[in-house]
RNA sequence: GCCUGGGUAGCUCAGUGGUAGAGCAGCGCACUCGUAAUGCGCAGGUCAGGGGUUCAAGUCCCCUCCCAGGCUCCA
């Protein structure tokens, strides 16, 4: 009907409104508090400013700031008012985008004669944004015809190339779905406009004025590529965090706190569990004693569920000459990764090696195989050395030098499917057992140009993997072109304790190296056959997954992995020969436990072993010797246990380690600083 | 590799041109104590390494090494 549309609303209601009326009507008419706080609106799913103007028969919502969408227009403005105070105070300056991440938001500048912005200039910048954010300016959209855009950006050398992108191809994210009223192969671009002092090039949405912003942080200056791309000049980035209310603020940067108290480098020196020192190199760790024997619980348990699950134990040497990485093909797709050769005498070279593979397919093909051997299993703690550029190397996540939990599969090709079900299940069976239980699943297909092997394999390969990820029940994302060179991926990403996610484990389906190592067996028709191979690591690998686990425990590992389980601590020396006694006996139940003598007084013994997060320290006087008991201070609790029966003690702790147990996973977050 | 910020005692850090400091940790002695730091003392540093400026350099300049964050979110 002519003067009037109607629009359908979220709840399925629809509600029609004078011709002409804008989102900002439509947030009004619902209501006086959605019209104060809306930001922007979603109509027929795409996000447009509260001024757009309503076509009839839309569905429409409205965008508010506590929403994913609203967080995400709102970080987007904050970052135009960061390019105004910046453009404010450097004039000249050139800005290039300024999107919104997760959590925040980034713009990426060009600072006249190559002025680099310091730690120090955030807080001007800063000060600078909050008086823009005072002046509560509208933000204003015009379209404009490119030419007429390219001569309003006529400083401006990055906003002329995107510009000139639109021109040209109509770049994906601009024009028709983006902009809406543009048709494909576009001639106008749309400009946001606030004061006179600034105007962006943007898609848009933006809040109604920049008195909605406010509860922001600028965080770090970083150097980014234009394009992400090294071969182009290097920008000035500078990142920060926005959010809808103070609270919303304060506890973001609380987790980002949290996360830092977590940080496993952290932890690995306060802990006595690891280090790097530089004397051996970037990205190459050193395991001390107690961190060595988390390691080796971690693995021993590891290779009891692999012997149980049916796998076999390999080893293979460091290094091999450089004919096997030939074959392979990584010297072709991964030699990047890899460490310069070794030049021996004959000219011979030799590598150290970067994946396990083909290791274990030489041990395939030491002898002829029979189908009857299928499927063959080899797993190994396989040491490998990869050559990680120096500014990627991070902690235990990123290193140098690294032990992979590797296996290969080999089966027949009607097997596959059912090894790679069986070896999912085998995964998170397993990561279970560490206290891991968030999973989801990605599928990771063909890298574009970086790959071998025909599309038919590809796609075979893919599909299989795709069935059985979606047998397992769990979230599944695709991860377009993340596939190893030689065959997609299905891996398992874990969420931990505080919410972040992880990628853990891979399974790859690989139809190409054993057809370049020629391997072969004979099936029962007395013809030889390609076996398919399957790679996977459930840990990833070990410093990594060690890692990770030190992060979601907060340090506070369960008891099983605990390198020390129990402390006794006598209250004065004459406690010191029953203290004995109940570390003795704790040890014949397979504890492992300590005796911490009366030499320094009880409070300061008991904050060390706290802090050191111990899982039992127990305290024995004068009350416990005849009586048989002790006190028990379990981690995370507060207050002890007083005059409890050893016995009953001992049993608990060791019934604990038995189960795998976890008492209070990183409970004692609040209680030690 | 590149950008920004760092590197001072085992750890955390103070010290911006004029005699290298603190707390914790370590060692010694005393204290013998019932639930998150007992007291006193001692030792510990070519201020990352090298070069330069200066009467004088931890401090200013240059080079190198190492560490952290970022360079993957695309108007």
């Amino acid at each position: 009907m002519a003067g009037e549309v109607t629009v359908r609303l979220p709840d399925g209601s629809a509600r029609t409104l004078p011709a002409g009326s804008t989102a900002a009507d439509l947030a009004s008419a619902i209501g006086r508090r959605l019209a104060a706080d809306a930001l922007a609106a979603e109509v027929d799913g795409e996000l447009v400013d509260l001024r757009r103007v309503l076509p009839d028969g839309a569905t429409v919502s409205i965008v508010t700031p506590a929403s994913d969408q609203g967080r995400a227009v709102l970080r987007h403005s904050t970052a135009h008012v960061l390019a105004q105070a910046v453009t404010a105070l450097w004039p000249g300056a050139e800005y290039a985008i300024g999107p919104a991440i997760t959590d925040g938001f980034y713009y990426d500048f060009d600072l006249p004669g190559g002025a680099r912005f310091t730690d120090a200039d955030l807080e001007r910048i800063e000060a600078e944004m909050r008086r823009i954010v005072g002046e509560d300016q509208p933000f204003v959209r015009e379209e404009l015809a490119i030419h007429d855009a390219l001569s309003m950006f006529a400083g401006q050398a990055y906003k002329r190339e995107i510009i000139a992108g639109v021109a040209q191809q109509g770049e994906p994210g601009f024009g028709a779905e983006a902009a809406g009223d543009v048709a494909p192969g576009a001639t106008t671009v749309s400009i946001y406009r606030n004061s006179d002092a600034f105007v962006d090039l943007c898609l848009g949405p933006h809040v109604p004025s920049t008195g909605r912003l406010g509860h922001f942080k600028l965080q770090r200056v970083a150097g980014a590529y234009w394009r992400g791309d090294d071969k182009r000049p290097q920008l000035q980035r500078v990142y920060g965090t926005a959010w809808e209310s103070a609270k919303a603020l304060e506890e973001h940067l609380h987790r980002l706190e949290e996360a830092e108290r977590r940080d496993h480098r952290r932890l690995g020196a306060d802990l006595d569990l690891f280090s790097f020192p530089p004397e051996i190199g970037s990205g190459l760790a050193v395991f001390h004693p107690k961190g060595g024997l988390m390691r080796r619980l971690m693995e021993d348990y590891s290779r009891q569920r692999h012997e149980a699950g049916g796998y076999e134990f390999v080893y293979s040497p460091h290094i091999t000459k450089s004919d096997l990485f030939e074959t392979s093909g990584h010297l072709d797709w991964f030699a990047d990764g890899m460490f310069p050769p070794m030049e021996l005498d004959e000219g011979q070279r030799y590598y150290l090696k970067p994946m396990n593979c083909p290791f274990h397919i030489m041990i395939f093909k030491s002898r002829q195989r029979s189908y009857r051997e299928l499927p063959l299993r080899f797993f190994e703690f396989g040491t490998v050395y990869r050559y990680e550029k120096s500014g990627v190397v991070h902690g235990l996540t990123r290193v140098r030098g690294l032990t992979q939990d590797d296996a290969h599969i080999f089966c027949a090709r009607e097997q596959m499917a059912g090894e790679l079900e069986s070896t999912l299940t085998f995964v998170l069976d397993l990561l279970r057992d560490y206290g891991l239980d968030d999973f989801y699943l990605e599928l990771s297909t063909k890298p574009p140009g970086k790959a071998v092997g025909t599309d038919e394999e590809w796609e075979e390969a893919t599909t299989t993997l795709r069935t059985v990820a979606e047998s397992m029940d769990l979230d599944l994302v695709l991860d377009e072109g993340g596939g190893a060179f030689y065959g997609p991926k299905i891996s398992v990403q874990v969420r931990d304790a505080i919410g972040r996610s992880w990628q853990l484990s891979t399974v790859q389906l690989d139809f190409q190296l054993p057809q370049r190592f020629a391997m072969e067996y004979v099936g029962a028709d007395n013809a030889r056959h390609r076996p398919i191979m399957i790679h996977r690591a459930l840990f990833g690998t070990v410093e990594r997954f060690f890692a990770i686990l030190l992060e979601h425990y907060a340090g506070a590992m369960p008891t099983w992995l605990s390198p020390l389980q129990v402390v006794v601590l006598p209250v004065r020396d004459d406690h010191d020969a029953y203290a004995r006694h109940v570390a003795a006996t704790c040890a014949a139940a397979g504890l492992r436990a300590e005796v911490d003598p009366a030499s320094e007084p009880l409070g300061a013994r008991i904050r060390r072993h706290r802090m050191q997060k111990v899982p039992y320290v127990l305290v024995v006087g004068d009350d416990d010797v005849p009586a048989g008991t002790v006190g028990v201070n379990r981690r995370g609790t507060k207050d002890p246990d007083k005059g409890v029966f050893l016995d009953v003690v001992v049993a608990a702790v060791a019934a604990e380690v038995a189960a795998h147990g976890l008492p209070e996973r990183g409970g004692d977050v609040a209680v030690v600083r």
